[in-house]
DNA sequence: GTCTATAAGGGGATAGAC
DNA sequence: GTCTATCCCCTTATAGAC
């Protein structure tokens, strides 16, 4: 292997066009108000080929949602895990961490949020990780720089500072609050801000 | 009239009961996922007389959703706008009435939110809201008080603390991290909070 | 106003040729 | 593996009786 950039020489195969034709298509528009037939053609394939490669609708949109709540977990749980960094660092790593994975795809909380509410699916049930989370070195560390502060508050409040723009982000731009191009500045100035935000709260 | 309080003694006009099941079915589902068939049986009539008062299931959907955004301006403007109160009682105000409303609707955000972002509804875009909204006495308020905080900023820091948790409900319940009745207890303690958070936001 | 019956079309999935 | 053609159910909407 010489060849130090991909040139797109080699066409995807199939089973990934389709693939990364349903993401797009899902995440645009959900599991209810997407057609098969969107797919295909955003793949620029046929219809028949999709049901080859994965069976059903259905099974296609579990595979990338499964995929895209991965995406979300991946960007936190490492960092809540690892007892050799400070509170302070955690907190900082998580803003930019997800900022930087949601700069580049706006719509992933609001489609995970709703598609999780609106089916009964056991993405997430069948994973005890909402429980895992509780006993995290994050947690340790919070509860002992303040006692008086509820750790689920905290994450809470921390999570939504920094994800709520994105699901806001239809209303703040159709309604004119704000520019495209100024909610991007916007999320950016944030990588700096909630830091020092959760830090006024903690000293509280 | 001299009946104090409405008994239950006549059951709603068959409009408001197509209404008030499109109301329940749509905010579960969402548009695409709602069948026609699901609200007129909720409704507990026929599917003809859906359309009879409707025309369509598309008009249906309008009205329940301008009805929702209403609801949530309604929450807000009218507290941003009026001069006779402090800064710090309008941000006592807007978490209380928010959590007040959404207590009782926890679907409420995500489901507007989600709507708004999948279709390209004029719902929004013909009323100049956003702007308006930059020129309120809270904006102006929030300018002289501290010269160095976006008032943007402020402003999604304070409704993504208030609204996040229950865009989240699903993967916070779901995944086992707390409980349907830890939640409700968990958003009552924010209507305290949040306001003490944005204070020590402000005085960083 | 309310119902039953049905038209008309959309959409997921498959059969079968190549 | 990939295509065209088609099946068949589901869903919206309407016609027309009462």
């Amino acid at each position: 292997m010489v060849r130090t950039k991909k040139i797109n020489s080699d066409p995807l195969p199939t089973e990934e066009k389709i693939k990364e034709a349903a993401r797009k298509v899902f995440l645009r528009k959900g599991f209810s108000a997407t057609r098969t037939r969107d797919i295909a053609e955003e793949a620029g394939i046929n219809l028949a080929l999709l049901n080859y490669y994965f069976r059903s609708k259905q099974k296609l949109f579990d595979e990338v949602m499964k995929e895209k709540i991965q995406t979300l977990l991946k960007t936190i749980i490492p960092v809540l895990q690892d007892s050799s960094t400070s509170l302070d660092e955690k907190i900082r790593l998580i803003a930019s961490n997800y900022i930087k994975v949601l700069a580049k795809n706006n719509d992933l909380p609001i489609f995970v949020l709703n598609e999780l509410r609106k089916n009964n699916t056991s993405f997430i049930s069948n994973l005890p990780v909402g429980k895992a989370i509780l006993e995290t070195s994050f947690i340790l560390q919070l509860k002992q720089r303040k006692k008086n502060v509820d750790p689920i508050h905290f994450m809470v409040s921390l999570l939504g500072l920094i994800i709520f723009p994105f699901v806001a982000k239809p209303i703040l731009t159709k309604s004119g609050m704000i520019s495209e191009k100024k909610f991007q500045s916007l999320i950016q100035e944030r990588e700096l801000l909630i830091p020092l935000w959760m830090e006024a709260i903690l000293n509280r």
